[in-house]
DNA sequence: CTGTTAGCGCGTTCAT
DNA sequence: ATGAACGCGCTAACAG
């Protein structure tokens, strides 16, 4: 049979003192004029505890004007095998654990149904928004969210408009790290692949920075044509660099699908990796821990962004300050790239 | 500037009316002795739409006493890379949008987090259950819960408690498919990677009788004595079976990390994966479709069993029957066993 | 067909 | 140091 619930008036009335000492005892609102002896509060702790006492939390809410739920809106399309947005969810659903918080969780794939959930982020339903995505989706409807008044984080690459606070990581820096640590190791002949889509650009351009950083040049024919992120693209590109007998030492690639298959097409064609030659992707994605060889990788940080997304939403939401950030892409290094710092590096 | 919040109250103001009719239009709560005139139904709805109106949720819980939340505890201690508990929660986060549920998304890993959780599962916060994991967690607190009168439906294997609501799945058929797979493609002498916890004995029976239904025995030196579920374990049992020469044309492999080990070991030694040997792994993860092989997998079909365990809760919630039920496993064929099934079966 | 009344359970005054 | 009274915004029950 349903037990009944047990509520503040409950307690109160089994110790004999009215429902808001019980209140004020519970939420520890006794600075100022208010008060309560040890020994009541002692014992209201304890008859709480006894009866198993647990707020009713839409009654909570309603008073203190907080709903104590937060919408959690993430952008599914980052590549399959890579679950960068796992990652951060994992780690917005502890926060939100330890702080009572409940979540609105919602995938969003295009740009109709984000503004969909959009109208569904109301003051009236949550205190806040924790915008997870991989491009910078700069949606009107999520201006006039902001505008409105919610307290909303975003986890993009770059803000999409200058005054959005954004946990954000430079696209750059990733692949600019990526080659700075396989030059590290060795390399001097590096090929590039990535694709076309607009993360390229900035890909691109921070494979190109680190090169020029070591006084190397990248060699036009080295770098793919392909399109997509996927595993077939680059093996296809690897077979036209083998079959056009590029010399090569290292490969960044985009993804860790797209080194996945460089190093397919490598281990196919009777190349040694990383003996032979060097591969690093990006994502740090699960399945680089037991790849043929193990893939070195670059991470984006979505587990830390997305706690200290969390972080500084609950200050927003408390009315402190809470500035944009920016977090540095990290190095994983395995096999594929010869093995963790401690096999090989300084 | 923080526009005001629209109430139920302002849209009745407006149209002049009272605040209830407006509940029960937009509620459509019309049936018995209430009604509204259609003229005034448009109106209502056309100016909740003007002014953007928002159920306050907290308010309509506290008086409807729904909490329109739901707690979602999910066990994480699927093989990394797997992602088991991904594919759920997005489908059980699809469906609380639009059934406008709130979840309370809790991962843990030890008992005592389970048992910390469930305290915090109560009637005055969640409205039901769902309890994902992988191994019948038989927690006493899980039984308390229920007993409490909470709606609790489990995704387990099978159900920790014969009353308990569960959404299960044979681990036995999981194995005897996937060997039935195998023979159907040709194999003949099968060999099996698993391990020794829990799990492996019903997926080791399921295996023998998926050999024995077709009249084939297992050669009990095709059988990896290794412990666990990484790669690293399966390589080892596959590198012993070529150095004994062991005959063998299949593999039944307890994980896809372990069919994918016994890939790495088999393109190694040279033999060719499916023409040499083929290979079926369980989970049918992401990186399954991307692999050096393309490898086939069984499915534990957690996305749809979490589908049902929504819509389960969700009817006990209404107070309407929901049994149990076990779901059937699914083949994914891919490369590693031959193709998918428009290739090569019948 | 529409309105009035009375809470839901809690937190927050303000009074004692 | 403690309690009484009120209200958060909505819905249910009943009255007209």
């Amino acid at each position: 049979m349903p037990q009944a619930r047990v509520r503040l008036a409950d307690i109160a009335k089994e110790l004999d003192v009215s429902p808001s000492l019980v209140s004020k005892v519970l939420n520890r609102r006794l600075g100022g004029r208010s008060g309560a002896s040890p020994t009541m509060i002692q014992a209201i702790f304890d008859k709480a505890r006894e009866l198993d006492y647990q707020a009713h939390a839409a009654a909570s809410s309603l008073s203190q004007r907080r709903t104590n739920a937060l919408a959690v809106f993430v952008h599914d399309h980052g590549v399959r095998g890579s679950e960068l947005a796992t990652a951060a969810i994992k780690a917005i659903a502890g926060y939100s654990a330890q702080t009572n918080q409940r979540l609105m969780l919602q995938y969003y794939q295009s740009v109709e149904e984000f503004d969909r959930l959009m109208h569904i982020a109301h003051q009236s339903t949550v205190d806040g928004l924790i915008l997870l995505g991989l491009q910078p989706t700069a949606s009107t409807s999520l201006n006039l969210i902001v505008q409105r008044g919610l307290p909303v984080v975003t986890v993009l690459d770059r803000s999409a408009r200058p005054s959005f606070v954004n946990i954000g990581i430079k696209q750059e820096r990733v692949t600019e790290i990526a080659a700075e640590h396989l030059i590290a190791r060795g390399c001097r002949r590096l090929g590039y692949l990535g694709n076309a889509n607009p993360l390229h650009n900035e890909r691109w351009l921070g494979f190109q920075a680190g090169l020029s950083r070591a006084g190397l040049e990248h060699n036009p024919l080295l770098v793919s044509t392909t399109r997509g992120f996927n595993a077939g693209a680059a093996e296809q590109s690897l077979r036209h660099w083998l079959d056009l007998e590029l010399e090569f030492d290292g490969i960044v690639a985009a993804s860790d699908q797209l080194a996945a298959g460089a190093i397919n097409a490598l281990v196919r064609a009777g190349k040694r990796v990383p003996e032979d030659v060097k591969v690093i992707g990006i994502d740090n994605s699960p399945f680089c821990d037991f790849y043929l060889v193990p893939i070195s990788s670059v991470s984006q940080q979505m587990a830390y962004r997305a706690e200290l997304a969390f972080k500084t939403l609950m200050h927003m939401i408390e009315g402190q300050p809470a500035p944009s950030s920016t977090v540095e892409p990290a190095i994983y290094a395995r096999a594929s790239s010869g093995g963790p710092p401690n096999v090989l590096d300084d």
